[in-house]
DNA sequence: TTTAGAGGTCTTTTT
DNA sequence: GACCTCTAAA
């Protein structure tokens, strides 16, 4: 067990084993941080030098909170449950729920997320009379998020005839707040920023914490923000031992308040610190290592350090330009299923992302491949339509005053309840000042109509129940609630109605749902949860290919990293240059290297020039310009132009004969479906001298797919795949 | 009064 | 492509 020690070189060794006092860790990509972090804490407990409810410690997001304890607790072989360790916000929220009436709320208040706050905003724009298309809802929300993020509660707000829509801004805000407070709702900043409050107002809670954490651990220091800071700021003051981990090359997350000056300027904020720097990389070879520092040494706002490695040199970064936002994905799978013939495990490759929906035609494509993978971030399982519903169904039954859960489920499935009925209700709500839902039962006591007997339906609905809760587990009461309103047969129609082939998985997603119901005790310990977790849920350790942003790749790493996207405007992202400039570009450098170092072995990046397909829309980019930052002679250029004469989308289809044992089901269900390409020279008037099939691909001058085309005697409905010099090929969906 | 369908607008990154 | 709002039909 002592081993652990001799397990760290020695700069690593002295970041665990300083106990006390104030530590800053400036740990570069690689240099073994998450290492340090656990083996810190795993001295702490060994050695007996705290008890882990002592200990604080502070992760960046839910999934490193549950890694480290894990980790941890593999290696003591015992729980460390009464751990605080968590993110900020789940730390907040757990000792707001033991302290909800100092700020006001009820027990089972319940966290709102972004969805929910615009339109809570919205309902208030519409009563007071601001105009939704002048100033978006979505300028509000962030407009008060960014408050939260620096602290400024809502009656603290000053009047600033310099900031954009000023008055509208502190009227909403206000209204929004007390809206909250009304159907016993908080939003996520609201977890920080009320910690504040009560520490602030309330001498006796304060100490009581200051007293309890002797120790303070924070991970991923160089993305905290104004408040984030602050709330450390307090706790510290105890007995002032923190030790802080982060690296400033890896702040990326400056627009959402992260201030990297917090890291800059530690001395100030903490008592005589130790600084200790982790300059050893332990992951990359040396070639990735190399291109990644140079690239960041662009940077100007920087502490600077330099890493090293005794790794192998490795091979070098592969660059590779597309035409076309298809080329790419078909090229890059292909590149994995290389990988895997070579028996690389499916987990140790990963595609990363500037913008979570350029997904897509990766998905496709590894979908007709048949290989798996999983998108972590992307549209969170929470996030599904199907899936809120049935929350929102909890969640009115958990807290009847939650009208933002009222209103969501009044009329789904259909009920015949409109939008002329439902802000009736609301008007009585607020008069009356009671909460929708009791509102909607005074309602119907006026007159018997049609209308009125579906709410009444479903009031008595909502009321049953309450009473399966109190009688049932959480799980049966949803199995009731979604038998009794009739969802799944809603949802079915809605499936029938609609060709968008995702909604298959509804029905599987609400099983989903069902099933992970099971890991809570009860229904406020999941919803709880849901508040939280913001991360998917299914998608565990199973053997995939990764798919996901560079955001969400932080503190991963995998052997083989494919980058997409590298295009200006894209990556970098024209928007942050617009708003932020330098800083903005700077930032995305950072995002770039944090890119770059997630590889331990081999990095390819690609980019699509001309045709890169996004938001229904067709742009034409230019590469990157930080692939021009990376030194030449540790690269292997490809630009679009060589690719483009090297047409590998023609290669790909006629050249099956190499494959071999590790031909997957899904690509041998590919070959059998395979398309002929027609070598199409087109007349001026576009004719055609072949009989097609469905198998063939002809021309169409509009792009596009549901373009229809009139064949000799036939219709057809194509889809355009490739655009090329002499070429050009469309895909047959259907014909008649 | 409700609903379906048309037409317009918006898209970075996440706790 | 998804979501929202508006409009016309039921």
């Amino acid at each position: 067990m002592d081993n652990y020690l001799k397990s760290l070189n020695e700069s690593q060794r002295e970041a665990v084993e300083i106990v006390s006092g104030s530590t800053l860790v400036l740990a570069g990509a690689g240099s073994g941080k998450t290492r340090v972090l656990t083996y810190k804490l795993l001295h702490l407990l060994v050695k007996k030098i705290l008890k882990p409810n002592e200990i604080l410690a502070v992760t960046f997001t839910n999934k490193a909170a549950a890694e480290m304890k894990s980790r941890v607790s593999d290696m003591l072989n015992f729980p460390i449950d009464r751990m605080w360790l968590g993110t900020f916000h789940s730390l907040s929220l757990k000792i707001l729920r033991k302290n909800f009436e100092k700020v006001n709320l009820k027990k089972n208040f319940i966290i709102i997320d972004s969805d929910d706050q615009v339109k809570l905003i919205k309902k208030i724009c519409d009563r007071e009379n601001i105009d939704i298309k002048e100033i978006s809802p979505k300028f509000f929300a962030n407009a008060i998020d960014n408050l939260k993020n620096k602290g400024v509660f809502a009656n603290e707000l000053k009047p600033n005839k310099y900031r954009n829509n000023d008055e509208e801004l502190r009227k909403v805000y206000k209204i929004y707040q007390e809206e909250l407070l009304r159907i016993n709702c908080v939003d996520f900043g609201d977890l920080i920023l009320l910690c504040i409050k009560l520490f602030r107002e309330n001498e006796d809670i304060k100490k009581h914490y200051q007293g309890l954490f002797r120790y303070i651990l924070v991970d991923e220091y160089q993305d905290i923000n104004f408040i984030q800071q602050k709330w450390l700021e307090y706790l510290y003051q105890g007995h002032k031992n923190i030790c802080c981990v982060g690296d400033d090359d890896q702040s990326i997350y400056s627009w959402r308040g992260a201030d990297v000056t917090n890291l800059l300027e530690f001395k100030k904020n903490f008592h005589d610190p130790n600084i200790i720097r982790l300059e050893q990389n332990y992951r990359s070879t040396k070639n990735i290592l190399e291109c990644a520092s140079l690239l960041i040494d662009k940077n100007k706002n920087r502490y600077g350090k330099k890493l090293w490695s005794e790794n192998e040199t490795g091979e070098k970064i592969t660059i590779n330009g597309f035409w076309e936002t298809k080329e790419e994905a078909i090229y890059t799978t292909n590149q994995i299923e290389t990988l895997v013939q070579n028996k690389v495990e499916l987990s140790e490759i990963a595609i990363l992302f500037r913008v979570a929906a350029h997904t897509r035609s990766f998905e496709d494509r590894l979908i007709s491949i048949g290989l798996s993978y999983k998108i972590i971030g992307g549209l969170r399982f929470y996030e599904r339509k199907e899936i809120k519903d049935i929350i929102a169904y909890l969640r009115l039954i958990n807290n009847i005053s939650d009208d933002l859960a009222f209103e969501r489920v009044i009329n789904i499935p259909k009920r015949g309840i409109g939008k002329t009925t439902i802000s009736k209700i609301n008007q009585m709500a607020r008069i009356n000042n009671i909460s929708m839902f009791d509102a909607s039962r005074k309602f119907i006591e006026e007159k018997k109509t049609k209308v009125n007997s579906e709410i009444s339906n479903f009031i008595l609905n909502v009321l049953n129940w309450q009473k399966v809760k109190k009688n049932f587990d959480h799980i049966d009461l949803t199995k009731a609630v979604l038998e009794d309103s009739k969802y799944i047969e809603y949802l079915e129609t809605e499936i029938e109605n609609s060709k968008n082939p995702e909604n298959l998985s509804r029905i599987d997603n609400i099983n989903e749902f069902i099933e992970s119901l099971k890991d809570f005790e009860n229904l406020e310990g999941f919803l709880e949860h849901v508040g939280l977790v913001m991360e998917n849920i299914a998608n565990t350790n199973a053997n995939t290919i990764s798919l996901m942003t560079m955001h969400g790749a932080k503190g991963l790493e995998f052997d083989y990293v494919f980058l997409a996207g590298w295009e200006e405007g894209v990556f970098p992202s024209q928007r942050s240059i617009d708003e932020l400039g330098n800083k903005g570009l700077e930032e995305e450098r950072r995002l770039a290297y944090v890119a770059l170092t997630r590889a331990r072995k081999k990095i390819q990046i690609s980019y699509v020039n001309q045709n890169r397909y996004s938001f229904a829309s067709h742009d034409y980019n230019t590469p990157s310009r930080f692939i021009s930052e990376l030194p030449k002679e540790l690269i292997d250029l490809n630009d679009s132009n060589f690719v483009q004469e090297n047409d590998f989308l023609n290669d790909f289809v006629d050249n099956e004969n190499i494959s071999s044992d590790y031909l997957t089901p899904g690509r041998k269900r590919l070959l059998e479906n395979k398309k002929t390409l027609i070598d199409w020279e087109f007349n001026q008037d576009m004719s055609y001298e072949k009989n097609l099939s469905q198998n063939d691909i002809v021309f169409h001058k509009k792009f596009g797919k549901g373009t229809i085309l009139q064949l000799d005697n036939e219709t057809a409905e194509v889809e355009f795949i490739k655009y090329g010099k002499r070429k050009v090929y469309l895909k047959f969906l259907n014909s008649n």
